[in-house]
DNA sequence: CGGCGCATGTAACGGGTTACATGATTCC
DNA sequence: GGAATCATGTAACCCGTTACATGCGCCG
């Protein structure tokens, strides 16, 4: 069992997803903390089936052809149970962000600038959809009977955190280039 | 070029190290925003030196065999330097933590709370970890001269604002774990 | 009737990890 | 002399991404 693995049962868990659903959830809430295309979904949930893990029901779908709804069995969630309480792998991260942070003064400030204020608007419109959701998910909250909240509840307020963190750091690192930027021209003028 | 490619370069544009410091530098400093091995960092170091992209000397260990210690051409500057104003690729993680997270419920509430509690102590370490190495940059700042520390200090602030992050989401995280516990322990006492 | 969003799959390719392999030097 | 750290490399395997492939149903 690899890490994806895991992954879906944990998605199947928080309540039954088509392979469809769950390629979307990865686009969207769990984008912060995994990433996974539907063509590495869909055989994986094959295989949890045939590991009798899963189990699908078809359901119509308003447009498009039929659903395959899965949801966990008992095996699974005794699989899952016992991969939640071990302790987790260091995380994989692979951001080319800071590290083109690291080599920032190869470009001229005014361009500099400019990346981190795109970044600063990429983390702001993220904080917000995460906002959204998490709203969203308070509405839903009343009539929603089956579903477990909490987790992915703390995850939103997670991503939300870590976007609102990412728009500050933007700002101070501006600050600081533009800072270190007279420091240089006044150091160029003293010593000429 | 791949992106492991851009990313050694930026490591030297930093500052000329080895494929052994690289390697070092991804397991500790680089930790929160990428991950290589050596066995995947020699082999691109190479390719990069066929096209004359860096260039080594070799330089004596203390201790152990000889140091190919790499630095950039002035080709592989320009390289870098246009792949840094290229806006970047949207991050690929795969951290179990929060999915573990969306299954906190479970386990019980006890072990739930000692796995966070467990994740607070990683982060506090890391952020520890990062706070030192920031001291250390700025002690080493009056005789570095050829170094360029603007970027590494940025990512430094920004693996501590990080962690430092993490750790205040554990204890959130916690309250609201115990109060939902609280929650369902009251309605249980009313509706029996 | 074409395009878009829904919905599920397969296959080749690429890249990284795990494991294998080697060797110098110092400390105990 | 064995263990640990420094230092560089190779090869098999796994897994995920890119691209290919198919088909339904609504809307304009």
């Amino acid at each position: 069992m690899k890490g994806l693995d895991y992954v879906l049962l944990a998605g199947l868990w928080v309540e039954p997803r088509s392979g469809y659903d769950l390629a979307h959830w990865f686009q969207r809430a769990a984008h912060y903390y995994w990433a996974a295309h539907h063509s590495s979904i869909y055989p994986t949930l094959a295989g949890l089936e045939k590991g009798g893990l899963i189990i699908y029901q078809l359901a119509p779908s308003e447009r498009g052809p039929k659903r395959k709804v899965y949801s966990l069995t008992e095996a699974g969630k005794t699989i899952l149970q016992a991969w939640v309480g071990q302790p987790p792998q260091p995380p994989e991260i692979r951001d080319e962000q800071p590290v083109k942070v690291l080599a920032l003064d190869l470009l001229p400030l005014e361009e500099a600038v400019k990346h981190l204020e795109a970044a600063k608007g990429r983390a702001q419109e993220q904080s917000d959809m995460y906002s959204a959701m998490l709203l969203q998910m308070d509405e839903e909250e009343r009539d929603r009977g089956e579903r477990h909240w909490l987790g992915p509840r703390l995850n939103l307020m997670r991503g939300i955190q870590i976007q609102e963190g990412y728009v500050r750091w933007c700002n101070e690192a501006i600050t600081l280039l533009q800072a270190s930027q007279n420091q240089r021209s006044k150091n160029a003028f003293v010593g000429s």
